[in-house]
DNA sequence: GCCAACGTTGGC
DNA sequence: GCCAACGTTGGC
């Protein structure tokens, strides 16, 4: 038997890359990570897994859509670019420190979930994001998690 | 704008 | 290897 997909859910601030932007490109590089458990995540991420694009920074924050991995392993090259703010001058390109996947827009949500509302359907154990104070762009979405949110969006 | 949470850095 | 200082995230 193949194994299970599995889903995840990623941040990013909508005024600097939202479902918007990845809708238009219908592919997108996941760069900029400087993080290492957000880093591990993703190295443990499998083509075909899905993430949920929650929007943070926003107003509401919350989950806007739902994305796939389509390119796993992959060199952020933002590491070694001067200009970029995410430039590491620490990472070597013969010993990369930083890389990132490809994902790719699957779905728009007609309505956004709320992080108030995600409060009120979840705990902390079952989804992570709702605990307060969690920093963490990249987190494990358990799979009873990721089909009641999947019912969750598609009633809205 | 404030500040809680928490990862990272650097002095020792 | 400890831990204080610092920086960043991100909700409110």
């Amino acid at each position: 038997m193949p194994k299970a997909m599995a889903h995840w859910l990623m941040k990013s601030e909508p005024d600097v890359y939202g479902i918007d932007h990845l809708e238009r490109e219908g592919t997108t590089l996941w760069d900029g990570i400087r993080n290492y458990q957000a880093r591990n995540y993703m190295r443990t991420m499998a083509i075909g897994d899905r993430a949920f694009f929650y929007h943070s920074n926003a107003k509401p924050p919350g989950i806007i859509g739902l994305m796939q991995v389509v390119e796993t392993g992959l060199v952020d090259p933002s590491q070694f670019d001067p200009a970029s703010k995410y430039f590491d001058g620490a990472s070597k390109p013969e010993a990369p420190r930083w890389d990132c996947v490809r994902l790719g827009f699957l779905e728009r949500f007609d309505a956004l979930l709320s992080l108030d509302q995600l409060r009120q359907e979840f705990s902390a154990e079952d989804l992570p994001v709702v605990r307060q104070g969690n920093r963490l762009s990249i987190l494990p979405v358990s799979e009873a998690s990721a089909q009641k949110l999947l019912a969750l969006l598609k009633l809205a």
